[in-house]
DNA sequence: TTGTAGGCGTTATCAT
DNA sequence: ATGATAACGCCTACAA
């Protein structure tokens, strides 16, 4: 293990010159900085990180915290960050925070104080808990993916705005008994889930229809026992299901087909995320880029990490609404109700 | 931030007193580390991780590189993996090295070359690729998850053996047209569905039938595709399948659904994997647990870093047949043949 | 049982 | 443009 003292002397020169010429801070003549550098890479020289993060305090390396890792939202927004992060020379440790877990205490005690890190990544902290505050309070820059801040910059969806969409476009298409499937309720369980809530309920009031949520497990397979439940009971089937998230959708959709009801000639069904299987069951859903979020969410942090100084920076997407085959008019309406619902 | 030495002066000891008192090494009277562990607490003492790594040269960081992030398999082991990790108050850093990318290239050149970890888990590193090799090179303990490697410790399913049993379960019941659906071929693509598809092929031929083998991407969506081509001509359908992981296999039963064709009274299907969502369409399966398998190749991994000596381990895990809906005889015959087939 | 002092490998300040 | 030299914060012989 050859270390810059090496260095400098195969190429003739002070240690304080050939970290200048390796590391291009301050001047140096063209030909030593050539010099140096060819013998650096001679030697396979390769800086000890923990040298220079004590004499520079930076460590080159981003936290990110996430309370699951194996979900698609999750996976997706890690791939984004990692990819940044990646181009750009960073390291990414990982700290994986299950909600109301002893480890995930030990995240916030123990790893985090440590600061091996020059920023953080924060995924889907959920507000109530003020942890993103905490965060903040470490003293390094932060950014929140899903969950609003005050403090920390934000890149989330508007997850109010792409449920209404959702609901609006079944509105459109004629559908009135309009259900919307999987969360706890608007008043408890995670933020998005009630956010999505919210917007469909508030859609719906203000289209004049009344609105009905049917709990579910916000899972595929949660989706599919839930609606199984509703929709083996003709009296109280609606004709258009709203979900929670694209996983519940499409197990709604399984339901149904076992059911022998026909999407969308019978049953109308409109998601939220554009997972990677919605292609494959035809649904009608709002797209959101996990990955893209996480790419963005990766790049703000590396600027405020470069400018401390920088300002917070605030991104909410709209999702985009990708129309398949899972949505039609109800049973009896045969043309489509012109006219966007707010 | 308050370092070693204002603890020490808090708790009027010298540095090195304290230092004893804090990491435990050395003997420190009971009552001075007490006194020295009261202090460091009052003050909010975290030690520096860059300062200490460099006078120790350990990191309590642990690298992982892994092909994908984003599906069940590798997203399950990492959480195994983390969990251990945590608990034993290790960070990971995570590298995402994408076969054939030049971020990969990136990983192996630049990255792992810093050595900011103590030891390195490998998932599904291709074998002919001979990065396992390097990564032993770098001089830190190494872990291999699913790979087999002559240099490092392993962990991993026996992919053969799980092929066979599940060819032979739907051999017992008396099948004889049994196709195996995935992955490219028996000499290309990933070497896990090669040993998949070579476990199936023995199987058969050792019980004197003819094999079949579909190729298709190895994914929910692929096997659905892959499942429609297959069973839509029924001179060519099979009474049964033998899908290369529990994503393909749950694509096919969908398949088969859409189709009209009744799991299991007209078609079988086995899966390997036990995935998440496999209760749900009743699949028959051969359970491996990834978490189970990251967990065991940290705590592996941790050992050797602790005994830089320790012998190399290798763990050959034999998949358990879990026995649900998606199986049974075939059409026309009504009792279930008796005796294992190897 | 405790303290002293040197070293871990870089970076950065200040002369030259 | 380059070279000494002092941090950076902790650990660990060795000495007391």
């Amino acid at each position: 293990m050859s270390g810059i003292e090496d260095v400098a002397r195969g190429a003739g020169v002070s240690k304080a010159t050939a970290s200048r010429a390796l590391t291009g801070h301050g001047y140096v003549a063209a030909a030593t900085r050539a010099r140096v550098r060819r013998v650096a890479e001679e030697l396979g020289y390769v800086p000890s990180s923990s040298a220079s993060s004590l004499a520079t305090g930076r460590t080159r390396n981003i936290g990110v915290v996430m309370p699951y890792l194996n979900r698609w939202f999750f996976a997706e927004v890690l791939e984004g960050v990692q990819a940044v992060l990646l181009a750009e020379g960073f390291d990414l440790t990982l700290y994986d925070a299950k909600p109301g877990t002893e480890g995930r205490r030990r995240v916030f005690e123990d790893f985090l104080a440590r600061k091996r890190f020059d920023g953080l990544i924060a995924v889907a902290l959920e507000p109530d808990d003020h942890e993103l505050e905490r965060l903040v309070g470490i003293g390094r820059p932060v950014v929140s993916v899903v969950s609003d801040s005050e403090e920390a910059s934000v890149v989330r969806l508007d997850d109010v705005h792409a449920a209404r969409r959702a609901t609006a476009h079944l509105i459109d298409l004629g559908h009135e008994r309009i259900t919307f499937l999987g969360g706890v309720s608007d008043h408890d369980g995670p933020h998005v889930d009630r956010e999505r809530l919210g917007g469909y309920l508030s859609c719906m009031r203000g289209a004049g229809l009344d609105p009905r949520h049917i709990p579910s497990d916000v899972s595929l397979p949660g989706g599919y026992d839930a609606a199984v439940d509703l929709l083996s009971d003709p009296e109280r089937r609606p004709t258009a299901l709203v979900a929670a998230c694209d996983e519940v959708a499409i197990g709604a959709i399984i339901a149904a087909r076992r059911l022998g009801i026909a999407v969308p000639s019978a049953l109308s069904v409109v998601g939220i995320d554009n997972h990677e299987y919605s292609d494959m069951f035809g649904l009608t859903t709002l797209e959101q880029s996990p990955r893209e979020q996480g790419a963005a969410a990766a790049e703000l942090l590396l600027e405020q990490v470069r400018a401390p100084d920088a300002a917070r920076t605030e991104m909410r997407l709209q999702a985009r609404l990708i129309v398949r085959g899972s949505t039609s008019p109800p049973p009896g309406v045969r043309s489509v109700a012109v006219g966007a619902v707010p």
